[in-house]
DNA sequence: ATCATATGAATCAATAAAGATTCATATGGT
DNA sequence: ACCATATGAATCTTTATTGATTCATATGAT
C-alpha cells in the first residue's frame, strides 16, 4: 500500500479545511475560520471548545498524517528515487496538513508531541543520508539541508499553486525535477 | 554598487527585528513583540500606534528593501549566474525582511502596494525568462515556477538556519547549488 | 409522520488585547 | 551640572474575541 489511507471518522475533511484556513489567516477569528470552512461558529465550538484545543487537535492529526506520509512512502525502498516519488505524491495529496504543520512547527516543538518532530525530520534525514551513501543524492549538501530543501520546495510549489502562479497538473513531476535536478542547465550549472 | 545600502534613519534595525518577531510569533501580543525586540510596549506604541500601522509600515519598508535587493542585483547583467549570485547574497543579507514579506504576502496584495507584488514577481519572472532564453536556466519549468522555487529554497534554507539545522557559513553557496543543480547526482538525476 | 440529532443564528458574560495616558527615570549632548 | 529627549513601568478605558448558552430549524433514519 503506497497511498495514505483516509481517516475513519470523517473529520479528515473538516480538519484539512481548518488547517488550510489557519494557514490562510493565522490571525483570523474563530468566526472567520468557521466561515472559511463553511460551518457556523457554534458548530466549530462543538468541534473544539477553544482555539488551543483546535490547534493541538490539528497538530495531533497532522503529526499522524505526516507520519503516514512517510510510512507509506516506504523510504527503505532500495531505490531512493522511487521512494522520493511516493513521498512527493503523498505530501501533495496531504497539502493542507503539510502546510499547516510546517507553519505551526514552533508549536509542535513546545507541545505534547515534542519529539515527533525529531522523529519525522530524523526519518527524512536518514532517508537522504542513505540516498547519499548509494550515490543518488549529492554529498556536498548535508542530509539535514536536503530535508529542508525538499520540504521548502514542495511547500513553496504548493503555495505557488494556491496563488495561481503554478499549474496544478504536473506538480509532482515539477517538484521532482526542481528538487533533483535544479533550475540550471547541466553544462552551465556544473 | 552591488550591496543593498542601509537606510538613513536607523529604523532599519528595529524594523528588521520587528519583522523577525512577527514571523516568529505571528499571533504574539504587542507586548510580546516589544519584548522580543527589546523595547517596551510604550516605545513600540510611540513607533506605531496600532498593529495594522506596524504591519503596513513593515510592508512598505519590506517592499522598498526587496526592490533594492532586486535593483542592486543588476538582473540585466549579461551573465545571469552572476546576477543570481548577487540576488542570493542580497536576499540573505535581508533575511528578516524577506521572510516577513513572503510570510505576509497576502496582506501585501490587499494593501496599498497592491501592484508592487506583480512588479517584484514580474521582475524575477522576467529575469529567469531571460536566463532561459540564454540557455542558462532550464526551459521545461516555467519562469514563474522558477521564481517560486528560488524564493522557497532561499526562505527554507534561511529558516533551517534559524532552527539550527543548517550552518550559517556557506549559506549562499548552498542556496546556489541547491537551486541550480538540485539534490541529485548528475548521472542519476538525468 | 415522528423522533433523534446536528446545525445555525443570536445573545451574553468573562476575558484578553489594543489603544492611550501619566509619571518617573535614564541617556546624550552642551 | 543642565537641559532636551527618549524610554520604561504602570495604569486605565475601550474594544474585540472568546467561551458558553439558548432556541428555532433543518436533516435523516425508521
Amino acid at each position: 500500500m503506497t497511498a495514505v489511507p483516509a481517516s475513519n471518522e470523517d473529520n479528515s475533511r473538516l480538519l484539512a479545511a481548518l488547517a488550510l484556513a489557519l494557514v490562510d489567516q493565522p490571525r483570523g477569528t474563530l468566526q472567520d475560520l468557521a466561515k472559511a470552512v463553511g460551518i457556523s461558529k457554534a458548530t466549530l465550538y462543538r468541534f473544539c471548545r477553544t482555539r488551543d484545543e483546535l490547534i493541538s487537535r490539528l497538530i495531533d492529526y497532522g503529526v499522524r498524517v505526516l507520519a503516514d506520509v512517510v510510512q507509506c512512502a516506504e523510504l527503505d525502498d532500495p531505490s531512493p528515487l522511487d521512494a522520493l516519488r511516493r513521498l512527493n505524491a503523498n505530501m501533495i495529496e496531504q497539502r493542507e496538513v503539510a502546510a499547516f504543520l510546517i507553519y505551526y512547527w514552533r508549536e509542535v516543538v513546545s507541545g505534547v508531541s515534542s519529539d515527533w518532530q525529531t522523529d519525522w525530520e530524523g526519518k527524512l534525514d536518514a532517508f537522504f543520508l542513505r540516498g547519499q551513501q548509494q550515490g543518488v543524492f549529492r554529498i556536498d549538501i548535508t542530509a539535514q539541508a536536503l530535508t529542508e530543501i525538499w520540504a521548502s520546495v514542495l511547500i513553496g510549489l504548493l503555495d505557488g499553486e494556491r496563488r495561481g502562479r503554478i499549474a496544478r497538473a504536473g506538480l509532482a513531476g515539477l517538484a521532482e525535477r526542481a528538487f533533483l535536478q535544479g533550475a540550471g542547465v547541466a553544462a552551465t550549472a556544473g
